[in-house]
DNA sequence: TAATGAATATGACAAAAGTCATGTTTTGAA
DNA sequence: TTCAAAACATGACTTTTGTCATATTCATTA
């Protein structure tokens, strides 16, 4: 399945300063760069699924992953998108869990796994590191509260129009300026909105009648960006 | 507004090893209780609001607190409940940020108030502390996006049972094992449910109907906690 | 205790969103 | 390249949920 590489090092890692470990000390970078072990994912597969034990922590070097839960009659909800520089696999880590949700790669992935002991022993010693992992938890948690809220007041068209914003935020753009950096279904689009696709595709061909976007198979250009966050109807 | 009292001490707490500061390291509780502020708030007061700077953390000694957004339109959302034992106020500490949320007391509570500079100091120097709070944290995070994927794809009917199980797991029962030992209004349960208070009305009417509960005012008695459970629908 | 306002309750209706059916386009594998 | 399956698109319809109006009950305090 996954493929193994190996030229990778945490010291010269280009998401190194970009990443949770920051701040970490460098000899714990040092031997977390030892024993890490780097793979390869092609689009599609899965490093984890929901259910499962976890054994450490992912860091992405480059690619991108969407984290996603099992709902009723199998429905995908995508609770998180994922890219370089990312880490994943702690919450389950941390609070002594399963894992619940899975992580499937979008396209294809190189990540370094960092074994669990090795992860919580850093993580006692290394009070930066710490620090940084909470701030991230806690990132994390206010994104997550803000989405309840915006889930239970705000209309569909609404969150769609977010949900582009949010995937512009995460991915960015191709070199165009105006073409979102992520091939996603229609249906995994509609797993991020929380609601059904048929709706997501009828929003999406309204959105491209009012000029707002452009698509292109899997490909959406933003034309009208300042529109789009005025049809998201953000306060925050 | 709040009053003050100060005849608590962290040494001999009731909620002491009930709390995130369960494993902290005895030294650092002597100097926490030396440092901390303990206030009364009653019913209805708020401790802090959305979008204000956080100074500290708050410690619930006993009484019950919500937390909750501002959404459009004043609408409020409920992102948590809490009761004595639980500490609140961290995320914003934690990211750096103001508050996301604002905090209401839902009785008459009692709360100690650490400084942000002490709560930080301990966190950096207690590895156990730490390590609670990212337990903490990430408890959260779990609940908080399984929310996400229920408000997505759950009707109302099943959220709402939920909801009656979630206060239940929160704040027990009265000495007689079926009321639930907390008086929320009904627009309160929408705003934890993620409806309109009329349809929290009349589904809470259909429930009594069914038998399921017994509505006196805002005392809510738990008939068959059974069937709650199969109308909530859970997997997990 | 009476009065007043807030909370609860319920019906009628409207709006939002989901489902199903069907056709078209795209994609990927043989 | 061709074919089959998957993804996308759209219309028609149903269901769910919200909104508005209006009683009724409850709680507070003058």
């Amino acid at each position: 399945m996954a493929h193994n590489f190996d030229q990778l090092t945490c010291q010269s890692c280009s998401q190194r300063f970009n990443s949770v470990f920051c701040k970490a000390k460098e000899e714990y970078i040092n031997i977390i760069n030892e024993q890490k072990v780097c793979n390869t994912y092609k689009k599609g597969q899965t490093l984890f699924n929901e259910g499962s034990y976890p054994f450490g922590v992912y860091c992405i070097n480059n690619g991108k992953i969407k984290l996603s839960h099992q709902g009723d009659e199998g429905k995908e909800q995508i609770i998180r998108l994922l890219k370089a520089g990312d880490v994943l696999g702690y919450r389950a880590l941390l609070s002594g869990d399963r894992y619940s949700a899975s992580a499937v790669a979008l396209e294809d992935t190189q990540v370094c796994f960092i074994p669990k002991e090795l992860f919580v022993t850093v993580l006692k010693h290394d009070p930066g590191l710490a620090f940084e992992m909470m701030k991230l938890l806690s990132d994390e948690l206010r994104k997550a509260e803000l989405k309840i809220t915006h889930l239970a007041q705000k209309p569909i068209r609404e969150r769609l129009a977010e949900t582009l914003l949010f995937i512009k935020e995460t991915y960015g753009f191709e070199e165009d300026g105006i073409t979102l950096n992520v091939r996603l279904s229609r249906e995994e689009i509609a797993n991020l909105v929380g609601t059904a696709t048929e709706s997501a595709i009828r929003l999406l061909s309204e959105f491209k009648k009012d000029g707002m976007v452009e698509l292109e198979g899997k490909k959406i250009k933003i034309l009208k960006p300042k529109e789009l966050i005025r049809t998201a109807n953000l306060q925050d």
